[in-house]
DNA sequence: CAGTGGTCTAGACCACGGC
DNA sequence: CCGTGGTCTAGACCACTGA
């Protein structure tokens, strides 16, 4: 009777230790016990408390290695592949609070680089939503999405400058279930310098997005430019607890 | 009997369905064999097969899902993670050549951002490494990295422009476990331009890496600068198989 | 040397997919 | 409905760490 109803029982270690690691309970160098130790504490077999103790090397929060317990390497999961979350869930994890400006929602014909992106013919139509996000109310990053037809329409009975896009498609179940990213730079265009506030030309960080939902079928293309003095991209790459060679 | 001495079971499951994969074996949207069979074919428990599963749904190249087969996402696994892996390798997968032009190794005291990222005093030594990397004969990223001393005493014996800085430190006990990359845009320096054979001022893809050995102490400090018109990064951001919160 | 994590097995139960 | 993957257990062996 930890917690909810039914979760698994390695997520919710996991969780536990997250929340300890997160409170400042061990420092940084400091070990975490080991792992019969916490079979015992949280009841469970070894399978359970290792896919947690995966879980959070690769959240770049504990350092494995064998012959001795995990060691913690960070107090915070800020930086991590999971910096791409959404942009309202970072602020939000961050301290900051996040807005929105939407620019435009229009139904139109699907433009080439997201034509390739989704996989769609020409004359396909599509959904594009173009806003400005605000950190702390300073502009940070233009954001232009292209939905599929079938996801897009949901979108004109959402507000989209009321909250966060994610989070009201889960609702009408359409779930982010992986992303590629693609990030290069590029000179800020006409448009982009005005409703960023900057000189046209000066460098943006670039992120090209493809999102795909749960059955693996791909739903959004987003091509998003961040100021780089606001904002920056952090990863942490463990060595994936299963990839050696 | 296998293959080579004595590799883990799902190292070698996850090698051959890679190999396979890469290989075209299996069309995009095709299914994999059951794990069932997966475990048949193998000789294997569930065990290992699932944590090679695990490894390519990391990589990208498979997708996962409840009461059906994995499913084929991606032919190759360039498009991962392991983007980050070293320069000269991911060069040398992706079939084109990396080549280096050495500006100076030079032994000196840490400059203010190294200092923070390694965590050392004012005062301390450390080994500056500045090269031009190219891809196919043309200058694609400026790379300034910056070793412990101890670390970076190993490379006056090493001829920085024959090969993989990596590779060699490897041969010396070094290894690279981890990474933490921050990633954003600046503008090109007056070098930067002159080095790239780009104009002063263009946008520039800036990568700051922290790395950590196998015993998680931070040895280098790089600011790596890279021509947006011939790299991005690309990385699969699958929701890791054990994080669903 | 004893304790630890890395790996593996055999068997089990459940929730979900598709027929 | 049966087969699938998601999860879990109990027990085992090995390689490595550190006293």
């Amino acid at each position: 009777m930890t917690s909810s109803t039914s979760q698994p029982r390695h997520i919710h270690v996991a969780g536990e230790l997250r929340q300890r690691i997160m409170r400042r309970d061990y420092a940084i160098g400091q070990s975490l016990p080991a792992e019969s130790a916490l079979c015992a504490e949280f009841g469970v077999s070894r399978g359970p408390v290792r896919q947690a103790l995966a879980t959070l090397k690769n959240e770049g929060l504990i350092q494995l290695s064998q012959g001795k317990p995990a060691v913690v390497r960070s107090h915070d999961a800020t930086q991590t592949l999971d910096t791409f979350t959404p942009f309202t869930q970072w602020a939000r994890r961050n301290g900051r609070t996040a807005g929105s400006r939407t620019l435009e929602v229009a139904r139109r014909r699907v433009s080439e680089p997201a034509m390739v992106a989704l996989d769609l013919n020409a004359d396909d139509f599509v959904v594009d939503v173009v806003r400005v996000r605000l950190l702390d109310g300073e502009p940070a990053m233009i954001e232009r999405s292209t939905f599929i037809d079938s996801v897009g329409s949901l979108l004109f009975e959402f507000d989209t400058d009321s909250g966060s896009m994610t989070d009201y498609l889960a609702s009408r179940g359409v779930y982010f279930d992986s992303m590629e990213h693609v990030l290069d730079a590029v000179a800020a265009a006409r448009v982009d310098a005005e409703n960023l506030g900057i000189d046209p030309g000066s460098p943006l960080l670039r992120e090209r997005r493809t999102s795909r939902d749960q059955d693996g079928r791909v739903f959004e293309y987003a091509d998003d430019r961040y100021r780089p003095d606001l904002v920056a991209f952090s990863i942490v790459n463990a060595r994936t607890i299963d990839a050696r060679s």
